[in-house]
Formats: C-alpha cells, structure tokens, sequence
DNA sequence: CTGAATGTTTTTAC
DNA sequence: AGTAAAAACATTCA
C-alpha cells in the first residue's frame, strides 16, 4: 500500500481513534503477521494503554504504557481500521486489538506482506531493520552534502538507488517515478554519474513531493485507504505513474514502461535524460 | 494462463 | 566481504 505519505498519513488518522484506549485481548488471526515471539505478543499487551503513535520512514512506532512499542510495518496492502468486537471478521483481517471499550483496532491485509514486532521503547533501531535505513526526506540529516557524497558513491541505477532505503527513506515505487520525471532525471541513469547541480535539484524535488502527498493525504492507485477508510488525493497529481502509453504533460512524447530493479518504472523517454 | 501490483527480506551471484 | 540482482512472500485482478 504505502509510502511515506500515505504512512503518515494512517498515522494522523489513526491517533485520534486509538490514543488513551487500554488493550484488553489481541488475537492473531494469521500469527505469521507478528514476527517476534507470538506468546509475548499476546500476553504481554492486556493492560497496556495506547500513548502515541510515530513514524520512521514507512513504519510506524505504536507507543504503548510499559516500555512498549508495535513496530508495524504495512508493505505492500496493510490497512488499519476501528470496529466493533463483535463485527464479523473480515477475510483479510489478521490481527486483532480488542479494547477494554468494546472497540477493537483490525490489521487487515489481502497479501499478508505486513508485519509487526513488539520491543522496548528505544530499541526500535536495533531491532527491526529500522537501523539500516537512510535519512527521511525533509529532515535536517537529508542535506545536498550527504545526498551528494551517498549518490556518488553508489554502483548501480538511480531508480534501484532510491528504492533500497539505505540513503533516502520512505520513497516507493510511485513516488521515485514522479521524482525522477520532474527533476527530468532517466531511471536508468548511473546514480555516480548524475551532475552535482541535479543531484540538488533531485533532493528539493524529493522534499516538495512528499510534502505535498503528504498534505493531499497520500496516494491511492490500488486499494490504499487511511484509517477511516478515505482514500488519497495525490493520484490525481501523478504526472508518469499509471500513465504509461500517454502523452507527457511537458513535451508530448509518450510516455515509455520498462522494468528497473523488478519495478514497473514509466517516464517520458524525451524530457528525462540518461546520466552514464 | 500469464503477468503485474504502493515493499522488504532472503538467497544467489559475482 | 560487500554490493547488487533475483527470488520469495500471498492474493487479486486484468
């Protein structure tokens, strides 16, 4: 489902649905959601009252009561949504929240690629990969220096680069399409080999684009909701992604698919030049 | 039937 | 050893 933008944006519309409620029961539905010990999962969260909730990248922090936090992570279709105890089970919910209030927070999934770990507040980056990960975009760390010297020393294409997380966080494969087409960048160009003067131009496009989805409510193209169910707003501001085999809004040319790094990658064979 | 779909992790291959 | 490409995960839809 999500990137960054529509991660936060499950963040600002799940807060107000669960903060301040005490979990009573958590039930796994299809245990292998979880991938920290299973027994804890389930015995150690009654009790526990939800504080907050964060965000890193695409994952978002639960903070609870007691030192704990649900490190979540929605991949590619996982949706939270509040109901009722008693509501019939969906057939993609797999996790279960019951609070002491009668309501119950659903993880729901159709590919079962999400997953949740649960660890002591403060540990999130020693133990969820969370570490490995680079710089959110519009942080003050994301700077042109280290954009810079990160790209430069990279060996592969600037598409693959941008998807692995490891120097920018939080970019997926819709919005490394958008990216690269404003910033008039060919996905298949060598990340060394992009000129100084675009790499610059590359970060500011990263920060303007995801603060803008972010603030449309992210993007919905398959079947992304928030928690309340609503879908995105920045679809409608796709310029490459989904548009494949249409005319650029720049130049005209048709817009070209191709596959980079195991992705649908389109963009604008005219405006967007290869860096080799 | 085949392939592709918002993503990460694991395996394989240099 | 470290990087990068490929496969795996599971389901739905065109």
């Amino acid at each position: 489902m999500p990137e960054m933008p529509e991660v936060e944006t499950v963040r600002r519309t799940l807060i107000p649905l669960v903060k301040g409620k005490t979990i009573k029961k958590v039930t796994l539905w299809f245990p292998k959601i979880v991938s920290t010990d299973h027994d804890k999962f389930i015995n150690e969260l009654p009790g526990k009252k939800i504080i907050d909730i964060d965000r890193y990248a695409k994952f978002l922090l639960i903070r609870l009561t007691g030192n704990l936090t649900i490190v979540s992570h929605l991949r590619m279709e996982g949706k939270y949504h509040l109901t009722s105890v008693n509501a019939p089970k969906d057939k993609h919910d797999h996790v279960q929240f019951e609070f002491t209030d009668g309501t119950a927070l659903r993880y729901n999934d159709v590919r079962k690629f999400g997953r949740m770990q649960l660890v002591l507040t403060g540990t999130e980056r020693m133990t969820t990969g969370i570490g490995k990960l680079g710089y959110e975009p519009n942080s003050a760390e994301f700077t042109d220096d280290y954009f810079i010297d990160s790209l430069k020393r990279k060996k592969k294409n600037i598409k693959s680069t941008l998807l692995d997380q490891t120097i920018v966080a939080g970019l997926g494969n819709i919005y490394v399409d958008e990216v690269l087409w404003r910033t008039k960048i060919h996905p298949l160009s060598a990340a060394s080999k992009i000129s100084r003067k675009k790499v610059i131009e590359l970060r500011k496009n990263i920060n303007d684009i995801i603060s803008l989805a972010i603030k449309m409510h992210g993007t919905t193209v398959h079947t992304y909701l928030d928690a309340n169910g609503h879908s995105g707003g920045f679809q409608k501001e796709l310029k490459v992604y989904g548009h494949a085999g249409e005319p650029c809004v720049v130049c005209g040319t048709t817009l070209k698919k191709i596959k980079v790094a195991g992705r649908g990658t389109t963009f604008c064979p005219h405006c967007q030049v290869i860096y080799k």
